[in-house]
This record gives C-alpha cells, structure tokens and sequence, in this order.
DNA sequence: AAGAAGTTGGAATGCGCTTTCCCAATCAGA
DNA sequence: TCTGATTGGGAAAGCGCATTCCAACTTCTT
C-alpha cells in the first residue's frame, strides 16, 4: 500500500487535482473556504502526506541543503553542524550529511551526490588541502562546484575558498580569520612566558593548519621572539599524542640536563583543541604536569573540551555561528535581493576570541 | 542553465531516452557496446547528472535514509550519526538529518518529513520518554511510524522501542541493556567502596535513564547495599552541573560534620558521562577533589571524554556500531530475505562494558 | 443593464526518468 | 529455405505534483 496522493485526496474531496493541490501547499491562489476545508479533511483522512520528490521535480527545488564535512563525530564539524541544522529548520529544509574524511575526491563526489538530489545549496566545512596528492582531487572538486553553481546552486564554504574554485555566482566564503587570531593567541601567549615555543601544526598544505602556523610565528615575531619550530604531524587527537610524546622526551631530556636549575619552560601551541588534549594526554601519560613541565594551549574552543584539566587555552571560535551563516548565506532570495550587495561571490567573516585559561599558567 | 537531462545525452547519443536510461543507470537489458559507449561518452561531454529526484519518482525509492536525534552536536548522537553514516556509504544511499531535541512531537514531524522524502528508512536514536507531557506526541509519533512503515519503510530504533508503537513488519528495535550494564557497574562499584551511592538521573520518564537508574539500584541490592537516592535533573552537561552543586553542599557539610574522621565518601553514578562531567566539574568547583571527596561515575564512556583526568569510570558502549546496525537492520532486501527469520519486527542487541577508572579510584 | 475587470475551479501539460510493450532484426533448428 | 525463439532498440505510458491556460461565473463600472 503506497502513501494516498494528491488525486485520491482531490476525488474523495469531490475537486480537482488542481484545487487540491493549490489548498494543500502555499499557492498563490486560494480556492473558496468550504472547498478548502473539504480538500483538507479528505487529506487529514486519507493521511495524506505530499512527496517532496514529485514536488521536487515539479518546481525543480528539493528544500534540500548539503552539508559536507570530513567527520560528524569530530566536535568541531558537529559543532558546526548544529548551526547548520538550526538555520536549516529556519527556512523550513532539510539537511543531507555527506563525510569524506576531508579528501577532495570524495568531497567531489558528495557534490555529485547533492547535486543529483538537486539540493538547493550545499555548505562545505573542513580544511581545505593544497598538498600535491589532492591537486586532482581540487580539480574535480572544483570543477564540480563550478557547474553547480551554475546551474543555480548555492554553495557555502567555511575557512578557505576551494582551492581553484572561480568565484562565480551563488559562490559563498564564510572567512575564519584564523592566521590573526593565532597571531593574537601567539601575542598573548609571548607576554607572560619566558620559554621557548613550539607548534603542533596538522600535514603541510592543510590550510587551516598552515593559517594557524602562520599567524602564530607572525605574532611571535611582532612580539619579539624567535620563530617556533612547528612539528607535523595528524590533523587530530591522534597526531597532538603522537607530537606530544616527541616533545615528552626532549622535555625530559632538557630537565634532566640543567640538574637543578629548570630551563625555560616550553609552551606548545597545538593548531586544534583535540590536538592539543592529545599531546596533553601524551605528556601525563609521560609524567609530566601541565603547566608545571609544559605550557599548552589549542585552537577552537571545543565545547565538550571546556571542562578539560587543566582547562586549555584556546582560541574560541563561534562554531555553530560559522555553520549558521554558512547556512544562511546560501539561503534566502537567489542572489540580488534587497539587501546588501550581492552580486556574484559573497564573503562573511566571523571572528573569534583568545582565550587564555590554566593550561597556559593563566589565573582560573 | 539547468542540467541537462538524460533526454539531451540521448539525443546527441543518437538513441532513445531508453536506450541512455538503460546504460547509464543498472538496468536489467544492457545495450550493445558500441551504443554503451556513445551514450557514455554523451553523458561525459554534457556533464549529466540523473535526477534523483525523477529516479525516485519513477522507482518510487529514493537511496535516502533518515535519521533523527535529539542534538547532533552531542558526542553520544555525533557518535552513532558516524555509524550510521558509515552503513549508509556502503549501501550507498544518502543520510537525511534531523534533530528533535528529544521532544515526540517533533520527532514525528521529521518523520513525516521523511516519509514525504520518501525516505528508504529511518533511524530513531535518543531517549524514549513516557512522560504525561509527551503523551500525545507518542501517540502521534508512533501513528506517523505505522503508517510509514505500512507503507513500506524500514524503521530502527535505538534502545527502546517507541512507546506505543506496534510492531509491524519493517519494524527494528536495536537494544541496548542499559539496565543489566547499569546494575553491573553498580556490583563493580559496590566491590570497592565502602560509602554511600546516590544516582544524577534525569527527569522521570526518560526511558534510557529509568532504566540505568533501576539497573543500578537493583545492582546496589544484589550487592547488599540499601537503594541509592536519586537526584533528578536535565539529561544533559548542565543538569549534571546543577545537581553536582547541591552534592557538593553535602559532601562539604558531611565532612565538616565529623570533625577529623571523614566519614564514608559519596559514590556518584551520573546516567550519562556529559552529565557525570558536568558534576565532576561541579564538583571541583566546590574546591572538591576526585576521588579524593567523592567517586563518579558514568555511562556511554563518549570518546571525547577519554582524556578527562581523573579518567571517568564508565560504561562503554559501542555507539558506532549501533548506529551501524541500527542502519543496516533497516538496509538489505525488504523482509525475510536468506538471513535469519525476518518476519515482522527485528530486535538486535549490542552489548557494553563496565570500565572502571581514576575518578572511582581505580588502580590507573 | 451591458460590457469590463476580477475570481475560481478544472483540463492539460510537463518536470526527468523508468519500464513495460512492441516491433524489426538476427539466430538456431529442421 | 522457412519457422520459432531471441535479441536489441524505440515508442509510450506513467510516477505525483505544480502551473499555465481556459472557461464559467461574479462583481463593478458608466
């Protein structure tokens, strides 16, 4: 037994097809009060329920967003994906949730997908690549993202524009001012710490990252000091273990060297919070204390990191503004409204806050 | 521009609008090689894209499976959407998201958003609530589940079957023994403290945590120990905080109480680990120490807490997996396919594991 | 009071694709 | 060489809905 349709419910109302159809979804015209009730009655009792893929196809236009990102599970994108979520039920759509892991092949192909289901928009969250191996990835991304903008869609993309991509119409950046803010936290940082610095910093060419090892070394420098060594290593919890227990040993190696006296301490700045929870794991589970052996700070403000101990230093980042605007960028009239300009690409900048807590020695 | 249609690659194919359908897309009749290629070779220069849209219109299907939860942003939901969204990559259909904050009645409206999507399946994760105020929205949510399912939809849902809901064909259930766990972790506990027990719940009528809370107590009396009190509030960080708050006024008046000798600790079980979090930070916000003042516990053991100090004492449960298998419950061939008997509802069961930790004061 | 202007419901068309059904051509068997 | 069985491609009928165009009314206008 299939779901009842429009024409069952316009029969047993006694109508059109028509009729039916202008009284059960938000048309211009509205037929007469009784026939209305009648059209909506026969519905209510037929349990009648319009499919959205008829409508689809009809109007061309799913209410449908896509949202790309490299891993729900990761704090940060479900983060974002709240955002998105909400500003999607705003405007009254639907969100389809395509991963990739961040390759830009598969992020292509989650394109393909939506496109397929002819989403209205897509928002693309997650760092964007320029290593070597993704060049053809960022191609067919790109290239992807391109004809799909011109066939009228919107897309959002947070952080970095797509490597490649022309800005063309429907063509939307939310800018996460990460390298100033890193340089802020890099400032901040440089006025009460004597010690030495190093950064976590996530494989080359990862944009994000990079933005962040950038800023950092520029606010060191304005500060005075000399540039951090920057170790590579995972874009997650994982790699920050994996650089934490690199930095346990040279950490150790150092105290026990200068005997009595303790050297300067270091102060490793982990390009994300869930990289900086794992090189902190890594130097507890070596028996080092932070602060006392070490100073740490991370990047993002993870909401479920907040009661973390000693509570990290950070940057906080409106995550779920990001995902809301991203959202909303690509939302209301198609392009031109009456708001500001709007012409071709459009860029939003958000902006975030240092936030020093006691994983860097601050007060509380 | 729009997209250009499988009419366009068939004309400049040189063949059939069927001819195209049939090689583009798996069909049963495959055209010759020579035609194959052309028609493919077509779609490549124009771009094609089938319309999902008018696929699932004509196949009534529509590769789309829906979930909802109650926050995305929540690492226990966050968790089980990886799963789910892992199985659904290898069914290759698409997932449809939802958030409900828990509440039946919306929980019903997404699934008649779905139900109009034609969605393929649907996976229900989040508490079951069978409190007076959600009454109707069971009622509702269970009506709009039949229906969906006569129509059939596949649909799964995570620990407790929806209250009210029949069980009909197309109907899965994955259980999770959140009671047995709970009493378990309570006989853990039990073995190596002396103290009292008292139980962070919340509200009465959330079926997951009733049932954690009962296994508990049941746990406590198998072990000799006289029923714990329970504290109730919001199922989430903050309730968690709130009534760690008023513990801490206790533990402090305790202890202040009996002079020099300290009086037997308290053992918090909070019923989810972001609310034992909340409490824990609660608790250290009293200038309390764990397990130094009192012990906690929790359940989910949700990955993003794991680098938590004191390391939270828990349950692990498989949360990717269950939204797998929730997944692929409502995936394969339509019903009683070679598998096990397959007639009318399917219930799976997962199974967790006590984990106790630091913030117990267990060895590591 | 008669024609213009405005309403209101219905018939018909099309959105893009799948899938019978049909027909011409090919092939095997006799 | 002829018949019956296959095969491979095309024509056409929907899938469920929105919407344009029409026809039949109703309400103003002068």
């Amino acid at each position: 037994m299939a779901a009842s349709t429009l024409t069952e419910v316009a029969r047993l109302a006694g109508v059109s097809p028509a009729t039916a159809s202008r009284v059960l979804n938000g048309s211009a015209r509205k037929p007469g009060k009784d026939i209305a009730d009648r059209v909506r009655q026969a519905a209510a009792s037929l349990g009648y329920i319009p499919n959205a893929q008829a409508q689809g196809l009809a109007k061309s236009s799913s209410g449908l967003i896509g949202l790309i990102v490299h891993d729900i599970a990761d704090p940060y994108f479900a983060a974002i994906a709240r955002g998105v979520q909400e500003a999607a039920r705003e405007q009254r759509r639907m969100v389809l949730l395509a991963t990739t892991g961040g390759a830009p092949a598969e992020e292509k192909e989650a394109v393909a997908a939506f496109a397929a289901r002819r989403a209205d928009s897509i928002v693309i969250a997650g760092s964007r690549s320029c290593r070597d191996e993704d060049r053809d990835g960022n191609a067919e991304l790109s290239a992807e993202l391109d004809r799909y903008c011109r066939n009228g869609g919107q897309v959002a993309v947070v952080g970095h524009p797509v490597v490649g991509a022309t800005a063309l119409e429907g063509y939307h950046v939310v800018k996460v001012p990460n390298q100033e803010l890193a340089g802020r936290l890099a400032a901040e940082l440089a006025g009460g710490w004597d010690g030495e610095f190093v950064i976590v910093g996530g494989p080359e060419g990862l944009l994000t990252s990079d933005d962040r090892v950038r800023g950092f070394q520029e606010g060191l420098e304005r500060a005075g000091r000399r540039p951090a060594e920057v170790l590579r290593s995972a874009f997650n919890r994982s790699g920050g273990y994996e650089a934490g227990l690199e930095l346990s040993a040279r950490i150790k190696a150092a105290q026990s060297e200068d005997g009595g006296t303790p050297s300067p301490k270091l102060c490793i700045f982990a390009v994300n919070d869930v990289m900086a929870i794992g090189a902190a794991a890594a130097l507890r589970s070596e028996g080092l204390r932070i602060p006392r052996d070490a100073a740490i700070a991370g990047f993002d403000d993870i909401e479920t990191l907040r009661d973390f101990r000693p509570a990290l230093s950070t940057v906080r980042l409106p995550l779920e503004d990001i995902g809301r605007y991203a959202t909303r960028a690509t939302g209301g009239r198609p392009a031109g409204g009456d708001g500001e300009a709007a012409e071709g690409a459009s860029f939003d900048e958000v902006t975030g806050e240092v936030t020093l807590r006691r994983s860097t020695g601050a007060a509380a």
